[in-house]
DNA sequence: ACAAATCCCTACCGATCGGTAGACACATCC
DNA sequence: GGATGTGTCTACCGATCGGTAGGGATTTGT
C-alpha cells in the first residue's frame, strides 16, 4: 500500500468502529465513484465519516493525496484478485470461465469500483493509462500468449486480434457495472412489472450478465471449429 | 432544440465567427467531456468561448441550463442518426452493418460525444435513463424485434438475450470511444514503434474498432447455421 | 427620430472551496 | 511529572464558485 506504517488488522472489524483513516477511505470512494472527485467537497467526505474537515486532511494532507489514496486502494484489491483468477486455474483447461468470473464478482460485488475506474479513466486518462500499464502489463502478456495459443490450436477465433480483443472486454466489463442503472433504460417495461421492483431489477441484472459472459465467451472461441473426435465436453450448464 | 427564436442557418459558418451561442455549447461540451460539469467552471467555459461569464449567462440562465442544453444538442445528433441507420437500410439485408456502422461513425468522428455520454450515465443515472428511455425506446422495439425474427429464421444464436444483448453493446460502443487514451495501457508497446507515434496511435485505433465490429457481429449471427445452397454472399472484405 | 430589444460588459454578492494555524485532549515513554 | 507524539477540534484564510445588478453599445421596429 502507500501508507508508511498501517498494520494489517487481523479481524475486519466492524465498518462502524473502525479507525478514521480507514472510513475517510471508504466514504470517499463512495462519494467520489457515485459523484465524482470535483463533484464531491472534503466537507461532504468529512460529514460522511463524522469527522471535521481538518481531521481528514490529517490524515490525506490534501484533496488530491486522498483521491490517489482511494485508487491506491481499489487497484491494490484488483492485484489481490488477477493472481488469484490466473493461478487458480493456471494448468486447467477452463482458464476463461475462472477469469471471467473472478472479474464479473470482483465488479459486481462493489459496482462502486467500476464507477470509480471509469470515472478516473475518464478524468485524468493519461495518468490512468500510465497506471494500469504498470499494473496489468505482465498479465497482459499472459492472456494474449494464451489467446494465441488457442489461435493456433484452433480453439480461438484466427481473425480475432487478441490485445484488442482484451481491450474491449475490459472496456466491456467496466462499463457493465458502471451503467447498471443506465442499462435499465433498455430493460424490458412492458413486461408487466413495474420500474420500481427490485426483484425484476435482479432478474434484469442476471439476465444482462448472462449476456456478458456470453458475449465474451463466443466472441473468443470458434463454436466447434469441427465436428472431430471429442465433441461436446466444454460446455458448462450455467 | 430548446431555443424558443433560434432560426437556423443555411451554412454552417467558420466556427470562430459563429453566433455566440453556439460557440459557447461547443466548448461547453468540449470542457464538460474532458473534465466533467462539476470540474468545469462557468468562467472556464467563458474563457474558452472569448467572453465573459455574465455573457454566458446571458444565453443560458444557469450552469444546469448549460449542462441541460449541451445534452439536449447531443441526444439531437443522436436522434437524426438512429432513423437514418434504420431507414436506410430498412428493407435490405445489411441492416446490421449498417447500424453498426453508423453508430461508430457518430461516436469516431467526436469521440467528445461518447465521454460525455458515459460521464452523464454516471453523474445522473436517474434522469439520464429517462431521458434515454424517451430517446429510444421506440426503435428498441424495432431492434429487438428484428433480432427476434433473425432468431427465428435461424441466422441469429438462440441463446441471445435481445434486449441485454442491444444493451452490452450500446455499452461497449460508448466504452470503446470513451476510454480510446486508455485503452492504450493494453495497446502493443514492444512492437518497435514507441508510445508517441501518431501512426501507430491510428493503427490501434483501427485494430480496436475492428475488434469492437468483429465482437458484436459474431455475438449475434451464428457462423453459418448449416453448410446449406447459397453459402457465401455475406462475408465485406473489409 | 425615438423606443424597445438584443447583447456584452464591469463590478459585485454571498457561499463554498481547499487548506492552514493553533489550541486542546489523551496516551505513552522516560 | 514532564516531554513527546497523535488525533481532533474551532477559527480562519484567500481564491473561486455560481449568479446578480445595472450600464453601455448596437440593432431593430415604428
Amino acid at each position: 500500500m502507500s501508507a508508511p506504517g498501517s498494520e494489517p488488522e487481523s479481524a475486519p472489524a466492524a465498518a462502524e468502529q473502525a479507525p478514521v483513516r480507514e472510513r475517510c477511505l471508504t466514504e470517499a470512494t463512495r462519494l467520489f465513484a457515485a459523484h465524482g472527485v470535483a463533484g464531491t467537497s472534503l466537507s461532504t467526505v468529512a460529514r460522511a465519516v463524522g469527522v471535521r474537515k481538518p481531521s481528514l486532511l490529517y490524515h490525506f494532507p490534501s484533496k488530491d493525496a486522498l483521491r490517489n489514496a482511494v485508487i491506491d486502494e481499489m487497484l491494490d484489491r484488483w492485484r489481490e484478485v488477477i493472481p488469484r483468477a490466473l493461478t487458480a486455474a493456471a494448468g486447467g483447461k477452463p482458464r476463461f470461465e475462472a477469469i471471467m468470473g473472478e472479474v464479473v464478482r470482483f465488479f459486481a460485488q462493489e459496482p462502486t469500483r467500476a464507477r470509480l475506474l471509469t470515472r478516473e479513466c475518464l478524468d485524468r486518462p493519461d495518468e490512468m493509462r500510465e497506471r494500469l500499464r504498470r499494473q496489468l502489463l505482465p498479465w497482459v502478456g499472459l492472456v494474449t500468449e494464451a489467446i494465441e495459443l488457442g489461435q493456433r490450436e484452433g480453439r480461438v477465433h484466427e481473425d480475432l486480434d487478441p490485445q484488442a480483443w482484451l481491450s474491449e472486454i475490459v472496456i466491456l466489463a467496466a462499463g457493465h457495472f458502471s451503467m447498471q442503472t443506465v442499462s435499465r433504460a433498455i430493460a424490458p417495461l412492458g413486461d408487466g412489472a413495474e420500474a420500481e421492483d427490485p426483484e425484476a431489477l435482479a432478474a434484469w441484472e442476471a439476465r444482462r450478465t448472462a449476456e456478458l459472459l456470453r458475449i465474451a465467451q463466443i466472441s473468443l472461441f470458434k463454436p466447434r471449429p469441427a465436428p472431430a473426435a471429442a465433441p461436446a465436453a466444454e460446455e458448462p450448464p450455467a
